[in-house]
DNA sequence: CCCCAGGGGTACC
DNA sequence: GGTACCCATGGG
């Protein structure tokens, strides 16, 4: 793995600080810090130089962020978000650690969820070094007891979590298999799980098995869309697709973060 | 005390 | 098909 490269058309802050991850933080001295598998990672992004621990696919650094932005739509609202976050890539995140995380993550804010992610690794993963965790493994939550699940603060959410990881666990649901279902059928098969809906299944096969397609509507995108105009039309995948064209999660994500640090 | 948060299940019409 | 209300908890 590099220890520094040069970059193009990328932004590091944005990327990390955008809300589809939640555990990375900004150091005092420049350093973004974060746990991604079982390591313990820090990047540092100085102009075109990108230093650190330095992984191009978990990064979506080996797409090209132009092509990708060449199939938008002209809509002014979203062109001036990519403008605004110009180098914000999707990431390309582990499948349970991300369906776990937007189980969590059900009316809740994002510092929230990022309290209980923490909270879960913090109990239930493997130690990585004095003050760092990794994110439990799937047969950790199906063995935990509710008391200590929602005393992670999971809350209502603690029995969704707990059935989806012994869903898992049982083979039930193969989480290896999503990447390479179609969409539609990978989307149905997510939401077998309770707790998970359209929202939540379409986080998981954005950020972690690589469907572009997928686009997340929340509380958020909703103001968003209302925005660009699609004022009482009824939010529909079709539509969607239709508009926003084979990479509307990439499209959903420039929205989604402009609207929020409005 | 109030409303809201990267929702979804259920009951009911 | 839609809508009202519930779930647990903390931020502002």
């Amino acid at each position: 793995m590099p220890r520094q490269i040069y970059v193009t058309d990328f932004n590091l802050a944005a990327t990390l600080e955008c809300g589809q991850a939640f555990r990375w933080a900004r150091t005092a001295d420049g350093w973004f810090t974060g746990i991604v598998g079982q390591r313990v990672c820090r990047l540092r992004q100085t102009g075109k130089l990108l230093e650190g621990d330095i992984d191009r696919h978990y990064l979506g650094l080996d797409v090209s962020l132009l092509d990708i932005v060449a199939t938008f739509p002209s809509d002014e609202v979203l062109q001036h978000a990519v403008r605004q976050h110009w180098g914000l890539r999707v990431l390309r995140q582990e499948p349970w650690e991300t369906l776990a995380s937007f189980i969590a993550s059900s009316t809740k804010q994002i510092i929230q969820i990022r309290q209980i992610v923490e909270n879960l690794s913090h109990r239930f993963g493997e130690q990585l070094d004095d003050n760092a965790y990794a994110f439990p493994p799937v047969v950790k939550i199906a063995g935990a007891t509710l008391p200590q699940l929602r005393a992670c603060k999971l809350g209502f959410r603690a029995e969704y979590l707990r059935a989806a990881a012994r869903l898992i666990d049982d083979g039930k649901l193969q989480l290896n298999a999503l990447p390479v279902m179609e969409y539609e059928r990978a989307l149905e098969e997510l939401q077998k799980i309770h707790g998970v809906g359209e929202k939540i299944a379409n986080c998981t096969l954005l950020f972690s098995c690589g469907f572009d397609q997928a686009f997340p509507v929340d509380v958020w995108m909703q103001r968003s869309l209302h925005r660009l105009g699609w004022r009482g039309k009824k939010i529909t995948r079709r539509k969607i697709l239709n508009h926003f064209g084979p990479y509307a999660g990439w499209a959903q994500q420039y929205l989604f973060y402009s609207e929020r640090s409005s």
